[in-house]
DNA sequence: AATTTTTTTAGAATTATTCTAACTTTAACT
DNA sequence: AGTTAAAGTTAGAATAATTCTAAAAAAATT
């Protein structure tokens, strides 16, 4: 484990946000100003290969990543692309059961419109 | 409906690949000599906002689309990247609970190794 | 300590996608 | 039918995210 992959370790635990990896690289480099973008790529790859975070496909957008402790899946808002976690209990058994071989992983999302993003629309149409 | 927006979604409708736009635009050409890259792109996101087809994201490759008709996952190859779609009995309303608020989408993703890539690499390291 | 392997760095290169501005088609109206 | 407006298309330039490259540094192994 290199300096440099526990930095970006840490940002993604951190806190519950769900970080691009543009703006991991920014956090990074408040730690460790020499690190590059290449580096973190790289650290982000290894470490979803190990299954220790996972990415979330950012619909057009640039991908995030979260932290893998739990499987969980990801309410995206459409507007202003906040990311929250929600679990479905028995989840993984019931995708196992309906694919039918083994899954590597898995990614669950749900497209909506967030509280705050539907209040705003609704106001600028009054 | 535009000649060229009928086209794109033939090609979609026309077999149960899922294509990349790169793709859809190659074929497109067959038909259409002049239709543009833009063009492809636009009528993929009109065609999505009217939930006509649906967005596969790539997971870092190139994202692909296919037919809304009835709602499914996808089992995606982390090898070939070949697609896959599978059903499970249920699943809007199980989600719907789990969320508690309206889903415009979902998009449900199990990432495996399919069968012919495994059997390759069993036979690589042998 | 010397050697080999892995990781990092900075910046160039690539890829997918979006933007732009001019042009064409379609629709709506008189 | 002719005119105007609106929507859609085109080609290519621009952008954004990510990957690649080659050299340097760090870590691991002998």
């Amino acid at each position: 484990m290199t300096r440099q992959r526990a930095v970006v370790l840490e940002i993604i635990r951190s806190d519950m946000c769900h970080h691009t990896a543009e703006e991991i690289f920014e956090l990074a480099k408040e730690k460790m100003p020499t690190i590059s973008r290449a580096t973190v790529y790289n650290n982000l790859h290894a470490l979803e290969a190990e299954k220790i975070i996972r990415r979330i496909s950012g619909d057009g957008a640039a991908d995030r990543y979260d932290n893998a402790f739990t499987p969980h899946g990801h309410i995206i808002c459409q507007e202003c692309g906040r990311v929250r976690d929600f679990v479905i209990d028995g989840f993984s058994r019931i995708l196992s059961e309906a694919v039918g071989q083994q899954i590597d992983s898995y990614e669950l999302k749900a497209r909506v419109i967030c509280s705050e993003c539907s209040e705003r629309q609704k106001a600028s149409t009054d």
